[in-house]
Formats: structure tokens, sequence, C-alpha cells
DNA sequence: GAGTGGTCTAGACCACGTT
DNA sequence: ACGTGGTCTAGACCACTCA
């Protein structure tokens, strides 16, 4: 480590000068990736700062992917992540466009026999029987989404009585049904409109369109919905941000 | 808050078995979306734990999105994201799929004049001379992406001499140039291949692509590279996950 | 056994928002 | 003035890894 000083501003809070110090350190090369930093005490002399506080800041490093920490070992440098992304860093997304409104148009609602897919998504046998409701979404007054919900009848009985065209889907699960939603994954995927999409969007088949999978789940981590969508591609977008 | 007993195991860091308890009654309605929570105090006495430890427990679902903390006013419980959160909500995002390989085959690499387009995002004038660089990204041995890459002449003189063929381009801008650079930002839209994008990663016309937009930041915040890139579908998804 | 990071405590002072 | 969360310290003990 080299010997350049280190002059604490007062305003600004120590651990994070120390970990914009670390991090200057970092992108500068001083500790190239895969290689150890000093450990905490050294660290601590180095900055003047007590234990705490520089865990403070090599904390955050390690939650921002900078750095990684291993008991009896040592913290070393993550390999850039920048490149190397894809496959397994994250970052913060957002999707930018217009709000998908509560209204839809419900193309119809079915209760069917759940084919092995769909079953198993759910963790139902095959044949079961779940709701198949189809929904047109809005953004303004334009189509923006089709959407395809698969959900398991056991657990929403007599939902195609629901106010489904003028509700969110996940305000009638909780509040009709009470059942309490914890978190969603969607996996996103770039498709093209086919005929049927086309039609009920308002655009020409081979649009591109974002197809989205997404499954809902219960604070008892059961999935209980299962989505397919398409997005309109001209009106949303994913914007990703990352270090 | 309920009175209900805690009894902290011994194997289980303390932290983590009181923001476990936490979540608990998050989940189970006790404090509702919106609503403050227990100050720092009450909460330590009733978990029978030291200020850090309990500050660890919040900290942690401070970072994960179940509460917001404000200096002066208290922690809050945060509002349900699921539906809300087209235009403006967050997540985590992984990129799933292999890793892109530093080697890459260089289609081309000339330094030309800067349209309005790219000039106005890299901060310069038009006509400028930014280095437009070509290149195919492999996974294994597959085209998995075409990259057309815009970069300023200035910062990066001789650009086309450098080994790009083999090398990830932002450790040539790091290591070469020393420009170090602090974050990126994507923006990414569903598309489809065009009769060139085509040959170049083998694959037929039309076939669904994510098409990505890319500014990379140097840490004085200026954007050092412009990419366009296009993703073949068929390897790579976007997986969210959010609450 | 020596050195690493992981946890926990107790106490202090500060910045901020509300009353 | 008071209560909130934000920061920082000093010291202790523990679990793990590696020579």
């Amino acid at each position: 480590m080299s010997t350049l000083v280190f002059s604490p501003q007062p305003v600004i809070a120590l651990h994070h000068q120390v970990k914009q110090d670390l991090l200057l350190r970092l992108r500068a090369g001083s500790w190239p990736p895969g290689s150890e930093i000093p450990p905490e005490p050294a660290l601590c002399a180095h900055y003047r700062v007590s234990r705490g506080t520089l865990r403070r800041a090599i904390g955050d490093l390690v939650n921002e992917g900078y750095l990684e920490r291993f008991r009896g070992r040592g913290t070393f440098v993550s390999p850039p992540k920048l490149e190397s992304r894809f496959a397994g860093s994250f970052g913060r997304f957002t999707v930018v466009g217009p709000s998908l409104e509560p209204r839809s148009r419900v193309v119809f609602c079915r209760r069917v026999r759940a084919q092995e897919s769909v079953a198993s998504v759910l963790g139902l046998e095959r044949g079961e029987a779940v709701w198949h409701l189809e929904r047109v979404r809005f953004a303004g007054e334009r189509p923006a989404a089709l959407q395809a919900s698969y959900l398991p009848c056991a657990l929403f009985p007599e939902l195609s009585r629901q106010p489904l065209g003028t509700r969110f889907l996940l305000d009638v699960m909780t509040e009709v049904y009470a059942v309490p939603l914890l978190r969603a994954v969607e996996v996103v995927d770039p498709t093209k409109a086919d005929s049927y999409a086309a039609k009920q969007l308002g655009i020409r088949a081979g649009t591109p369109l974002f197809r989205v999978e997404r499954r809902t789940y219960s604070i008892e981590e059961r999935v209980v919905e299962y989505r397919l969508s398409v997005l309109r591609g001209d009106i949303f977008r994913y914007r990703t941000e990352f270090r």
C-alpha cells in the first residue's frame, strides 16, 4: 500500500471517505483484480479509523460487488464486472414508459385443466383446475400489453366474477382473496408479434416485443400467479445501471 | 408492538434473527405499508440487543427495500411496489446466459467524423474525430453479439493499433489509456436481426434480438464510450426480481 | 497457533425534523 | 427542547483458514 496521505474532510462521513479512497485505489489498479487487499488492522492504522468505520466502508464495497470477503482468508478484489457482468452480476433496473392502468380488456377468463408446464410452475398436479385469464392492458388509450395469467382455482374461487377489467389483478388477489404477496421474478426475452398478438394490440405482425414471464410468490414462497405477457417494444424500455 | 417472546438461537447471528423477526412482522401486517415502526431504543429493549446489532438488522432491510429511514423523522414501512413498478420503481436484474469472452472479431476500426447523434452523446461538436469500432463478440464458439462502439479520438489516440481482438475494450480504456471508468447505463429494446446483423451473427434475418444502447461514464461523469449492440435473444435473457 | 474476518456491546457525539 | 436516526470509537470474543 502506498504512503499517500489521507486527510479526512469533516463534513462527509468518514466511512464514506474511506470507501471512496479504497475505490480510487481499486480503479487505479493498485490492487489488481483477484489480489488480496491489506487486512483490517493495517487499513485501520493507515486511515486512522476504528474497525467499525473501516468495516462499514468495506462492507459497502462488498455489497456493491467491488470486493469479496472470506472469513479466515482475507479480502479480495472482485474481477471487473463491467464486461464480465454477463451471467451473474447485478444492477438496478427501471422500466421506462407510461404506467399500465388498472383498467384492462378481459379477453376471457376460463377454468381449465393445467397443462404440465403450467402445473409444474404453480406446484400443482397436471390436470388440476386453474384459471386461464387473458387481458389486454392499456397505457393511456393505447393497448400496451397482452397478458395471459394462470392461477390455481383452489386459491381463487369465483375469480371470473371479480372486477378484473377495472382493478389490478394483484389487488384482487391480496384484497379480495387475502393472499399476501411477497415478490415476483420476471424473465425477459425479445420476440415478435404473431398474428393473434398483433390483432389484440393493434400493431402489425412481426413487430418486436418484449416477452415477459412472471412468477408471483406469496409470502409462503408459493407461486400464486404465472403470467406470460408480451409488451410493446415501441412503448417500453428496460433501463439498467451498473458499476 | 406485541409482547411475543423473542428467544435468540445461539448459532445464527443475532442481527440476522432480529431481521427475520422484523420481516415476519412486516409480512404479517403488524406494521402496514407507510406506517412508522418503533424507534431504535424501543426495538433494542424489546430484542435485548445493542444498538449496533439492531441497526445492522434494520440497515439490511433498508438495503433490500422493505424499510425507509429518515433522520429526525423515523423508520417507515415501504409501500408495496409490485404493480406500480411500471415507469419508476426498481428491482435487481441479472443477465442470464454465458459470459462474453474478451476475444472478439474486429470487423473494422475507423476514424470518422461524428454525426450529430453520436457527437451529442459523447459531448463533442458535430464533425469531431471519433473512432467507430465494430466487433462480433463470442460466447464460447458462438457469435453472440454485434457491437458498434464510438469513442472520442482525443481520449484514445491510436486506438486502432491496440489489441482489440483479444482484450476487453474496457480494459484497454482503463489500462492502456488510464481512463478510469465509473458506471454504465444501458437501455434495452426488442428488435429483430436485419440482414447485416444476421450475416455477422450467423442467424436468420428477422430473429428476435435485444438492442442495447450503452453509455459508459468515466469518473468525471463524461461519456467515454457510446455503444450500440444487438444481443442474441436465444442466448441471453434478462431476469429481474422485485418486491 | 497466528492471522483473518464476523459479531456484539456500551457509550458518546452529531445532524436533522418536529414541537 | 426533544426525539429521531447517523456516525464513530474501543474493546471483547468467536469461527474459520492456513502454515
